[in-house]
DNA sequence: TACGTTCTCCCCATTTTGGGGGAGTTGCGC
DNA sequence: GCGCAACTCCCCCAAAATGGGGAGAACGTA
């Protein structure tokens, strides 16, 4: 799988549009010998999604807010590593229920998900699916899992690549003090105190909050405060 | 190096405390072939660095804030993939007199720098920089970006996973009106306007909020807010 | 040097949050 | 069936945040 791993990747890089990088992701079942695929991306407010899964499916997950009680989704969001699924707590009635209608749609029992965050609070799941046992599947996880990190590493860079060329660029910028007052409301303190800690008074406080939500677009100070982390522009 | 590559892998996966990580990570300027490697995470609050740097510098860099001027921080902040050093813009005078002083402490001249983020916010940054013309370190990085990529993301896999291990567990979880509750503050809602889109009571609403509040042991409704985005309780 | 951005200071009326206390229904797991 | 957690509703008042407007000094860049 090394080489044709290798072609891949260099196919991924030199895409030029967000739908040939989707096609390419489908194809990649023969060659990653499974039989679902899946990339789906939050990107504040966008979204991109790409499988081999049946609209049938894709809509009932999507309708219903499956996400929600998806422990796959809650499992990724929570860890560094890939998830494999058959390692989760299935034990919850939802999630029973849930994964039952998974597999009636024919997504398959055994998977692995690879989460990747990209700035701004990105977030996007890689996924492999198949109908396997759990011997088997155990040696093809062991076998492939950094190859397929790898490969959504990829793919996640080029897909974020090519959204933020054709995309809503104009990220604004901080200065020094509105981040700094950001980060201390972020981290709980009210003006005063953050005022009392920057050794400026409540009132210059104010004027840079201000100015940050003007910046940011923010109808308040949460608001604020909230892009301004998903932005990356605090760190908390 | 593909090989060595591997045995790295092996090594640091096999782990069982973060002191022998950052033995790792130090030993590794020979296997990859550079003068200096650093290893930065910052993980809500915590803190840890490992780096083959002079201490002088360190403590200089740290003394001084120069994270908030130094160019491949910010770009590691707003970018996915790898930081080629002599990509970024050094024409600012601060960034100018940052890198001077750089080099005077011994850091190369050449630098490739991996952004790395995990759940609740977590980022890193893993680095190495070498004294080289522009053309050498091109062909270094072209040839070893992919597998300083894997290489960043495995010792920041293990890395975490003794992290979260060691230490400060409990992580609350929020009820699913909770969360919602807190979505909406994120995004720019005040408590009325999120009762109404809700179609619950503003008093109901205020519940929630307190409750997500004490659960996040949060002062106040922002800090909330910011705890549970870096948390990844919540997708805005 | 001139321009722009950043940093700093202040009042007052209005809106939004926070604190305290109480209570009934529903749904899930054991 | 019991218990627990989540969901829903209500009042009053104190504390905090917001909006609107004005202005001078310091810094770095062009």
């Amino acid at each position: 799988m090394q080489k044709r791993l290798h072609d891949i990747i260099e196919h991924v890089s030199g895409a030029s549009n967000i739908g040939e990088i989707g096609a390419t992701i489908l194809g990649l079942t023969d060659v990653l010998d499974v039989e679902h695929i899946a990339y789906h991306s939050v990107n504040g407010g966008g979204e991109y999604a790409s499988s081999t899964y049946k609209d049938d499916w894709i809509d009932c997950y999507l309708g219903n807010g499956y996400s929600r009680i998806d422990p796959v989704v809650q499992a990724g969001f929570t860890q560094f590593g890939p998830v494999n699924w058959n390692e989760l707590d299935w034990s919850g009635k939802s999630a029973r229920a849930f994964m039952g209608e998974a597999q009636s749609a024919g997504v398959g029992n055994q998977g692995l998900s690879i989460p990747i965050r990209g700035p701004r609070g990105q977030f996007a799941l890689f996924t492999v699916s198949q109908r396997d046992s759990i011997e088997g599947w155990k040696s093809y996880t062991d076998n492939f899992a950094l190859d397929l990190v790898m490969l959504a590493h990829v793919i996640n860079q080029k897909a974020l690549e090519l959204d933020t060329v054709q995309g809503r660029g104009e990220i604004p910028r901080l200065s020094p003090r509105e981040a700094d007052a950001l980060t201390l409301l972020a981290g709980g303190m009210n003006r005063a105190q953050s005022a009392d800690y920057l050794r400026i008074s409540e009132h210059t406080l104010r004027v840079y909050i201000e100015s940050a939500r003007f910046k940011l677009k923010a109808n308040n100070t949460t608001h604020a405060v909230a892009r301004a982390i998903c932005l990356g522009m605090i760190a908390v």
